[in-house]
DNA sequence: CTAAATCCGAGTAAATCAGTAGGATTTATC
DNA sequence: GATAAATCCTACTGATTTACTCGGATTTAG
């Protein structure tokens, strides 16, 4: 598990957000994902200081998306409150390899490094958003297959 | 970075034991590669006991890969020294997520993880070794062209 | 016998993780 | 203006992991 909570929890409470359109309270979004309010309220405010959210304060605030969902890629918000996706630290500063003989894995991880990179980049809260839609849709479809229509 | 040293390292010292056809003792290993030789030592330890190197005890002793490199995939190596690759943990195990609503952040992780597997598996100790000694070979020509050639 | 090597278990300083705790500030509503 | 509901901010903490170090037991070539 190389990706924290923090960054899990951070891109679930965006398309918490992203669903809404009138601000939504930390306590709300906590309940909605089963996780602690008071360290989602860290997370928020990493990204909200990242500029991806904004707040509402005092009664009946909360918090809303400041762009629109399309234009945050999941590869910025993971970057965000990971700080850095390199497989291994000679990825990002190749001045931190103290071998003699030559290395033969450093294509490897800058591959893995890359394709990592382009898949989040590739995808958008409103795609994880209409990927959570979607499965909403079919939790629905089969509570009403469980229900016979007796109208019918 | 979220391959360990511990993967490294011990990746590393495949592709150096790769090398070699006679037993290669843990201190000339970490000679090369500029590590710490008791800390690469439980490193070998875990590639022992996972069958990937067989050890000669005793005077000149040291470690040789116990299969062909091409039959050691990266893949196999790093699970063996890291435990895991999964991003997240309910990739692993889907019985970890506890969260109320739908999570549109699933399909994404699994993409993720699938196409690090992937190219990992799709990488042998072989492979890394040619990298390593295409390397060696270009910096060999890097040498002579620096040093002209007064006889010709 | 000795030197060189692996084997094995214990310990450890530092960092990170996943929170908890508590108080200050802001704001809508009564 | 008081109150309740919310964000804001900082500090602390227990558990775990990381990247080692250390010491000694055992094995083996010469």
């Amino acid at each position: 598990m190389w990706i924290s909570t923090r960054g899990q929890y951070g891109l679930r409470a965006l398309v918490e957000l992203a669903r809404e359109t009138k601000p939504l309270a930390i306590k709300e979004i906590a309940e909605r994902q089963g996780i602690s309010g008071a360290y989602l309220e860290q997370i928020l405010a990493l990204l909200r200081r990242a500029g991806y959210i904004k707040s509402t304060r005092g009664a009946f605030g909360g918090y809303m998306l400041s762009k629109a969902p399309d234009q945050i890629t999941t590869l910025e918000v993971i970057l965000t409150l990971e700080g850095s996706l390199a497989p291994v630290a000679c990825v990002e500063d190749s001045s931190s390899c103290n071998h003699v003989n030559a290395c033969g894995t450093e294509n490897l991880w800058r591959r893995v490094d890359a394709t990592v990179t382009s898949i989040l980049l590739g995808c958008t809260v409103a795609d994880l958003l209409e990927e959570a839609e979607f499965k909403d849709a079919v939790q629905v479809m089969k509570q009403q297959e469980a229900k016979p229509n007796y109208q019918s």
